[in-house]
Formats: structure tokens, C-alpha cells, sequence
DNA sequence: CCTGGCAATATTTTCGAAAATCTTTATTTA
DNA sequence: TAAATAAAGATTTTCGAAAATATTGCCAGG
């Protein structure tokens, strides 16, 4: 792999995380410096982000970590829903064997890892947090999997990666809330998945989105408002 | 503008113009001579364009144009029947007066050179294909310019940009369908959407392009299968 | 004659310095 | 004092050379 390959993983992830806040300046001797690599590779990775919409560019002004707001968290969840339910819908149509059984290993992966986190002392360590996530991705990334589009496959991913700046930092700060069951969520839309219930199975997804986009706006709301 | 920049667009219409066709490998050396600009902006451009699936890229093993295939052309213009079906609804929900004064002018600028393009002997220059390209992205973007959703809009443009590659090569080759009036298509989509049938225009769009497929696709099929 | 390994060549990737541009600070002028 | 101007400093952008890696052509051994 290429150094700038390891720079746009890293510095994508310190901006999903939040170790690189919203509309931090990005300072490439900085950056530099904390990657460890030169010039070149960082540069590539920014670009790359930008692409991402994680990182905003003004010409000879520099780099920024993207900005984030309860307008744009939506607008990314309802996108996310139109896309994402397409291609479940295609996928419940279309998808063979082979997409049934990956559906199955990444939702079982997810919940081993799950469950192993769920009895760790607080507070769970970031490499931890990051492979719960790896799996989280991985199952809602096998369920469209079977759609035969790369191009909804490729928003799809781009939205997930967008929704996780919100997400991701209240999974770290806030105990799960005790009026949800997010496992239990996810069982039921596999099972409704693996019934070929097409209706059902996009009605779930978008509502898993959409409780997901309120709880924390509530979450958010507030803080921004200051 | 930085070099970067410039290169980005030049590559970028090289390859929507076919001028640099699908599968070339793109050797550094040569790009750097052929737009006279060093190593840094050449690779700004390129990742770039990975990023827009206009360039493929093996990592040390340099970049090349993006292939093209029927099945790939009808990914891309169904998921555009997605995006933008949906972003079409949105914008005739929400759009204002601003936005409906856009959709006219940008029609009305494309019927202007349309027009004039028309009236030029063949064959037709470069820099006419390319400013009445300019026109029909503009009209196209306005309808949808109303959505209120910058993630539609991004998919919007990136999915033009792609099935540009497939429709304007053979805009050039090719002879007006004497069964196609596409000026005319474009006129009874506005006049829909300026009415706010939001149903009837949405087919209208779909329709218009998967017409524009079916017709690229006789074009093209019997090349490839040489 | 074919195949595997090795040197030579070509190409990409990375680096650090130089050039270009923006920002800040100090100074002058009205 | 405020506005405008100029110098100094900081930062991005660009370049060309050096390092790393892949590809090609050649030769020996089976």
C-alpha cells in the first residue's frame, strides 16, 4: 500500500472519529508531521477527502475538515434512505445464494463483536470502537450488496461514511439508550431481508435511519444552538 | 485557478470528449508534456478523477481511462432515473420563483445555441460541442437545482458527467435521428415542470433517458462486440 | 524450444526546496 | 484616530530530482 493510501485511511478516520474536528484548518506541515509522511502523500489523501466531501478546499487558502449540521445530517439520512432502499429492493429481487450467506456471516461477525464489546470496562478503547464499526459497515454493506449497481453501491458507501461524523461520536460519549435495541433492529431487518419482503425490509431500513437522524438531532440540537 | 485545477478539467473533458479513449494508460511523462504542467498538478487531477470513476488507478502501476460498457451505461442511467426522478419530484414540491426563472433561462440559453450550432457547416468545431455540452448540463442541473439537497445534486452531476462519456462521441459521429426531435423533448419536460406535474414530469425525464440509452446502446453494441 | 532468473529500463511514488500567493503586522498619511 | 500601503512572515502550490517499484529483454539451463 502507498503512503498515500495509509494517509487518506488515517486522516478519514480521524475525521469520522472526531480527532479532527469540524472545520479544523488542516495544516499540511502539521499533517505532515503527525502522519509522518511528506508532502505529496498528504496532499493526495486531502484531495481524495474532498471527493468525500470530509474535507472542504478554498484554493490557496488550504484545507478544512468539512463542516457539520442538523440540515446536512438530514439531508444525508434522506438520501441515504432513497438510495439504500432502491437497492435493498433490487438486492431482495436479485440476490443469489452466495449474497444470502454473506448477509448472514456479516450480521453474525457483527453481533460477536458486539457482544464482546458490550462487557468491556468503560471507557472502550478507539481500536475496539473502530472494528464494532468496521462490522457495522460491513452488514449494511452486504445487505445492498446483491443490487448488481456499483454506482448505488458506491453513494450508498459515501453516505455511510457521511452519517458516521454524527453517529460516531455519540457511540463514544452517551450510554445506549435503554428504549432501543439496535441488535434486535438489526435481527429483525435480516430476517425480514432473508423473507424476500421487500416492502417490509425497505420500511425497516428507513425507519432504522430515521430514529437513528432523531435521536440524534436530539443529541446535536442543543449543543450547536449555543 | 491552480494548475491543478486546470489539468483536472482538461483531463476531464479529454476523456468525456473520447479524445483520450477508454483503457489508455496514462503515462505521467506524457500528460506532462501534453499540458505542460509538472508531476503535482498531473496526479492532483488524476486522483481527482479516480474519484469520479473517470481514471482507474493501480497502486504503482500508474492510472488509465476508466473502461465503458453497455452494462456499465445502464447502471449509470438507471441510477440517474433514481436520482434524479427523486430530485425532480423535490424541486417541483419546493422550488420558487427563482428556481422556475433558472429552468427557463437555462432552456432558453440551450435553444439559442442549439439553434446556431445547427445552422454551422460540418463538421461542427470542438469548442461548439463543447459550449452547447455546457448548455444542456445547465438545463438539465436547473430542473433539479430546486431539490434542496446538495447530496442529490453531487450524485446528479457525477452521473451526467459519466453518461456524457457514452452520448458524446457518438453526437459527433452520428446524424440527428430524423425520428427524435430532442428539442422538442426538452420543451414539453419544462412546460411539465413549470405546471408542477411532478408525476408526468418525472416519467418524462426517465423516459427521455432511457430513449437516449436504448438508441446509444444500438450505436454502440455492434462496435464492441467486434 | 521453452522456462526461470537476472540485469537493464521504464514508470510511479515520494521528498524537500523554490516559487507563488495569502495573511499579518508595522508604518505612513489624511 | 482611521484608512491605506508596504514589508515580513506563514502557507500553499509547483517543480525536478531521488527512491521505490514494476516491466522488459536477455541469457543460461533444462
Amino acid at each position: 500500500m502507498t503512503l498515500a493510501e495509509q494517509a487518506y485511511q488515517q486522516v478519514r478516520w480521524d475525521i469520522i472519529s472526531g480527532a479532527l474536528p469540524p472545520n479544523q484548518p488542516l495544516r499540511l506541515e502539521q499533517l505532515k508531521q503527525r502522519y509522518g509522511v511528506g508532502f505529496s502523500p498528504i496532499r493526495e489523501a486531502l484531495n481524495r477527502l474532498q471527493s468525500d466531501r470530509l474535507v472542504v478546499n478554498v484554493a490557496l487558502r488550504g484545507f478544512t475538515v468539512a463542516p457539520i449540521s442538523i440540515a446536512e445530517m438530514w439531508d444525508a439520512i434522506e438520501t441515504r434512505c432513497l438510495i439504500e432502499g432502491d437497492a435493498l429492493r433490487r438486492s431482495i429481487e436479485k440476490g443469489d445464494d452466495a449474497w444470502e450467506a454473506h448477509v448472514v456471516a456479516a450480521y453474525h461477525a457483527l453481533m460477536l463483536k458486539a457482544k464482546s464489546v458490550s462487557t468491556l470496562p468503560r471507557p472502550v478503547s478507539e481500536a475496539d470502537l473502530r472494528a464494532l464499526e468496521e462490522r457495522h459497515h460491513a452488514f449494511h454493506r452486504a445487505l445492498i450488496a446483491g443490487c448488481q449497481s456499483q454506482w448505488l453501491l458506491d453513494f450508498a458507501d459515501k453516505l455511510y461514511v457521511e452519517t458516521e461524523r454524527y453517529r460516531f461520536p455519540n457511540l463514544r460519549d452517551s450510554s445506549p439508550l435503554p428504549d432501543r435495541d439496535i441488535g434486535n433492529e438489526h435481527q429483525v431487518l435480516m430476517t425480514t431481508v432473508l423473507a424476500r419482503d421487500a416492502d417490509t425490509a425497505t420500511q425497516l431500513l428507513q425507519t432504522h435511519y430515521r430514529n437513528t437522524g432523531r435521536i440524534l438531532a436530539d443529541l446535536i440540537g442543543p449543543l450547536t444552538a449555543v
